[in-house]
RNA sequence: GGGCCCUUAGCUCAGUUGGUUAGAGCGCUACCUUGACAUGGUAGAGGUCAGAGAUUCGAAUUCUCUAGGGCCCACCA
């Protein structure tokens, strides 16, 4: 060691010169002469976002895996890209220009306002990839894509075009969820359903030419400006014979006919159902079927429009009001009841959706839903936790086509032309000069933008350069399509997953991944979701500044297993910092006794001792298990497993037990065992990399100058030290002499008072094992003298005494004991005991249980019986002795 | 209405093919400034595994029902 090592743990300062050194000597490039190969695809952060825990879980997953299968030998490619999330982008960009300029995007025009946009996100694009480096993300920057670069945007135009040709993209009028903010048509997907307090109004509908009326219930009077027709259900008795007649929509005094359609429930409301084709979905649906006129109330920001007289000019609430009160003035309002409703919500903008009618560019998704359906079913992609699939079929068992155009600047142009002498229509993947048809140059684009999830549907695709051949070649198309795994929040299933699915069946005829890992969300202590109007949200770049990302991704690993959110407290963070800090306190241990060596070596395991061959197999253990934790996305396994290695077997007692060795005067030894503790330190550091890279790179530094821990091998299961029977030993050991320790707090010996002790046992190997480690005793449990007996020997008097099956542990106390004491708390074991062999004799004297449970069963629960018994044999014996 | 998930220690959660003395972290209690670490050490207390029933020699684990909680989809004039 010719460096020192720090005395305090200070992970900001390590971390941000590691991520540097590694993105500076290509650390994250994938090995392209490994055979396996492993791709994965980061879901792309909108570009002029912020990171939240979200992310930060999300990350830490794929750098886990990506770290691991990285050290295992793959040729491991991992894409970074960042999106142009169209509404979200535009609508802050909007917001800032009319705040500071008093402006609308209006009175900058459309080519202005997109340079507004580039521009922001130039300036604040970087801040998101700075983010996603604080948190450790190994990917590839070289890959690194914006949804809106040159390759994306060709991929977009390519696909549109081609599936426009193909039929599947069409232009229709009909009606649609319309964002009376952003003023721009969304997709189903991007609706959000709240429950809100409404009332059901009970109107009279004249019918025409007769004293008649029809009792019409609706949530939303102000809709009837756009009524034309009401229904009744044809099998209905009440209003059957109606049908074919006409009825008078009060206020507009129109005549519109009342028909018979089997949609309407008799029993909900009053049976009879005012029909408004421009601004309902079923309502629609019915105007279809009886070609009913439709007409559009509102205007695009959802004010009443001049086809509504009475209100025109006010909003939705207002218009309610004001039309309930002429209804009531004019005595047409009947009845009032109170109602809870689902109103629909813009997910983005969480303004209110109004459902009208508009031209549209659709895809009819049909046969691509069919076909990711049936790749699932057939396990050709899977998603982990298996359960998500369910929510991955609901969405492509019945899909509504998708509505792709919005009315916004900032995205995709829709690559759609008209020709502007003879008006044809067409799409191009290029720029078109001409029109293909006349000729003539002439021509106008279509003005609207892509649904953003049209772009990242291709994100598979054109992240590897699709279609570009050249770039294809370049970046290794052949090699990495289809993607190993995708790693990504359930709430994303239906906008992307199922969206990618359907684009890479359709262009390639495979699904995008093998594997679709679904984590949970992070959620608050209280385990509410972290919300802006919450403010409950919490900040992962702050957490990184107070303990390091490498205690927040251990604790984001920790608490990720499977089915299951978390709840975040901080201060489950702040354990794992402590974890951190006794990792690099223990290598601060044993480092002043490390010799500086360079090049690999390998351990002898020749004349090691019981807890050398000891911990070597637990090490064999950890390997083995993190190996399967990992490969089966089990991020909280894998980090208790880790933890439980380094802190529990490792810094508790193989170096407590080091101690002694590395302080004696037997250079040769202490120089073997300083090996060894090196070989364990540095298996450590790489089995915990994955999870915490930055700490483990700094210790690692310190052994090997030259050589990232990044492209180590990761530790496999080795039978070489594998030590199964001295493993066994030892276990007994640490049992023993925490029984020891037991026995001294129950009778308040000082921790450094020396005691003697008296073992009792018949067992040959125990003995000679606590002959052999006595001096481990002294150490470890201040027994300054321990003399060993066959179990015949007479037991000292007054004493403190407890039993493992195999030996008796007995601290004579004279003068120091309180019988008393001593009693209760051995009256306390022997119940206990006693429980325990009740519950294993009642499973012998079953003859059901001896007859038909596996014979390994049985003969552990004889082995149980009999060391029960001696147990309890012993500690009787003890309290008769003591009474 | 359809579907998914959850209920285990005071709190947050493990417990993967049924057999464990049901585990961990935090918190709590007692003792300890022992030469890696007080961001520490040692020991300990704390659970009739939501409830009922069924299957089984044996259920925290499988099945049914009940209660409570969360989420998704559809729909409600």
């Amino acid at each position: 060691m010719d460096r020192e090592i720090e005395k305090n743990y200070d992970p900001k300062n390590l971390e941000f010169k590691w991520y540097k050194h590694w993105k500076e000597n290509n650390c994250f490039k994938a090995n392209k002469k490994n055979e396996k190969v492993f791709s994965i695809i980061m879901p792309p952060p909108n570009v002029t976002g912020k990171l939240h825990m979200g992310h930060a879980l999300d990350i830490m997953c794929q750098d886990v895996i990506v770290r691991h299968k990285r050290m295992s030998g793959f040729n491991t490619l991992w894409i970074p890209g960042t999106d142009h999330a169209g509404i979200a982008t535009q609508a802050k960009v909007e917001k800032k220009i009319f705040k500071e300029e008093k402006k609308t995007k209006h009175d900058l025009g459309r080519e202005e306002f997109l340079k507004r946009i580039w521009d922001w996100k130039e300036e604040y694009g970087s801040e998101i990839i700075n983010q996603l480096q604080q948190l450790g993300a190994s990917c590839d920057w070289d890959y690194l894509t914006f949804t809106m670069d040159k390759t994306p945007n060709r991929a977009v135009r390519k696909v549109f075009t081609q599936l426009y040709n193909e039929g599947l993209i069409y232009k229709d009028k009909r009606i649609i969820n319309w964002d009376t903010v952003l003023q721009s048509a969304i997709s189903d997907a991007e609706v959000e359903y709240k429950e809100i307090k409404g009332k059901f109004y009970h109107i009279h509908y004249k019918v025409e030419g007769s004293d008649e009326v029809l009792e019409v219930a609706t949530t939303r009077p102000e809709t009837l400006y756009g009524d034309t027709a009401v229904a009744v259900n044809p099998k209905d008795p009440r209003f059957k014979k109606l049908i074919g007649k006409y009825a008078i929509i009060p206020i507009c005094e129109r005549v519109v006919p009342i028909i018979g359609d089997s949609y309407v429930d008799m029993e909900l409301g009053t049976g009879c159902l005012k029909v408004t084709p421009g601004h309902d979905f079923n309502d629609f649906d019915i105007g279809k079927r009886h070609d009913l006129e439709v007409i559009n109330i509102l205007n695009p920001n959802g004010s009443l429009n001049s086809h509504a007289k009475a209100v025109e000019g006010l909003n939705a609430n207002e218009a309610r009001k004001k039309t309930v009160e002429i209804l009531k003035e004019k005595e047409l309002l009947v009845d009032v009841k109170e109602h809870k409703h689902q109103v629909a919500h813009g997910e983005r903008s969480d303004s209110i959706i109004e459902p009208m009618v508009s031209t549209q560019w659709f895809l009819n998704v049909k046969d691509m839903a069919k076909k990711s359906y049936q790749s699932v079913k057939k396990g050709k992609m899977d998603f982990v936790p298996k359960q998500w699939e369910n929510t991955f079929f609901s969405w492509m068992g019945e899909p509504r086509d998708w509505c792709l155009s919005r009315q916004l600047w900032w995205g995709h142009r829709i690559p759609v032309y008209q020709c502007n002498s003879c008006e044809y229509e067409f799409a191009f993947e290029a720029e078109p000069s001409e029109c293909p048809k006349c000729q003539a140059h002439q021509l106008s684009q279509d003005p609207d933008v892509l649904d953003t999830w049209f772009s990242s549907g291709l994100w598979p695709l054109s992240t590897l350069g699709w279609p570009n051949k050249e770039e294809m070649e370049e970046k290794g198309f052949d090699t990495y399509f289809p993607n190993s795994m995708l790693v990504t929040g359930f709430d994303i299933i239906f906008f992307w997953v199922a969206r990618m699915s359907m684009m890479s069946l359709k262009l390639m005829e495979k699904p995008p991944f093998k594997d679709v890992y679904i984590h949970g969300l992070v959620r608050d202590k209280q385990g509410r979701k972290m919300s802006k109007s919450l403010g409950n949200g919490i900040d992962p770049i702050d957490l990184i500044n107070q303990y390091g990302c490498d205690a927040m991704r251990f604790t984001l690993a920790n608490g990720c297993g499977h089915n299951r959110g978390f709840n975040l407290d901080p201060r489950l963070i702040e354990s794992s910092r402590n974890f951190m800090n006794k990792i690099w306190n223990a290598f601060r241990f044993i480092s002043p006794f490390l010799r500086r060596k360079v090049g690999n070596y390998s351990i002898s395991t020749k004349g090691i001792d019981v807890p050398t061959k000891w911990i070597l197999t637990e090490l064999n253990f950890t390997a083995r298990k993190m190996n399967k934790h990992l490969d089966d996305y089990r991020f909280d396994e894998a980090a208790s497993t880790v933890y439980s290695f380094v802190y529990d077997k490792f810094c508790s007692w193989y170096l407590e037990l080091s101690k002694p060795i590395l302080y004696s005067d037997d250079k040769a030894l202490v120089k073997e065992r300083a090996n060894i503790l090196r070989f364990l330190f540095e298996e450590l550091l790489k089995l915990l990399h994955p999870i915490s890279p930055f700490i483990t790179e700094e210790i690692w530094s310190y052994f090997y100058e030259e050589e990232s821990i990044i492209s180590q091998k990761y530790p496999v299961f080795k039978d070489q030290y594998q030590f199964e029977d001295d493993h066994e030993k030892m276990d007994h050991f640490i049992e023993l002499v925490t029984q020891i320790r037991n026995l001294r707090a129950s009778v308040g010996l000082k921790p450094k008072e020396k005691i003697e002790v008296q073992f009792f046992t018949d067992d040959k190997r125990t003995a000679d094992f606590i002959y052999e480690n006595r001096h481990y005793l002294d150490q470890l449990a201040q027994v300054k003298k321990g003399n060993i007996h066959k179990k015949e020997a007479g037991r000292p008097g007054k004493s403190t005494m407890s039993t493992t099956s195999l030996v008796e542990t007995f601290i004579p106390l004279e003068g120091l004991i309180d019988i008393d004491i001593e009693i209760i708390r051995l009256e306390k074991q022997i119940d206990k005991t006693k429980k325990e062999l009740e519950k294993v004799e009642k499973k012998i004297s079953n003859s059901n249980f001896m007859d038909r449970a596996p014979e390994e069963v049985v003969i552990e629960v004889k082995m149980k019986a009999k060391d029960f018994s001696a147990k309890l044999e012993a500690l009787e014996k003890n309290l008769i002795s003591l009474k």
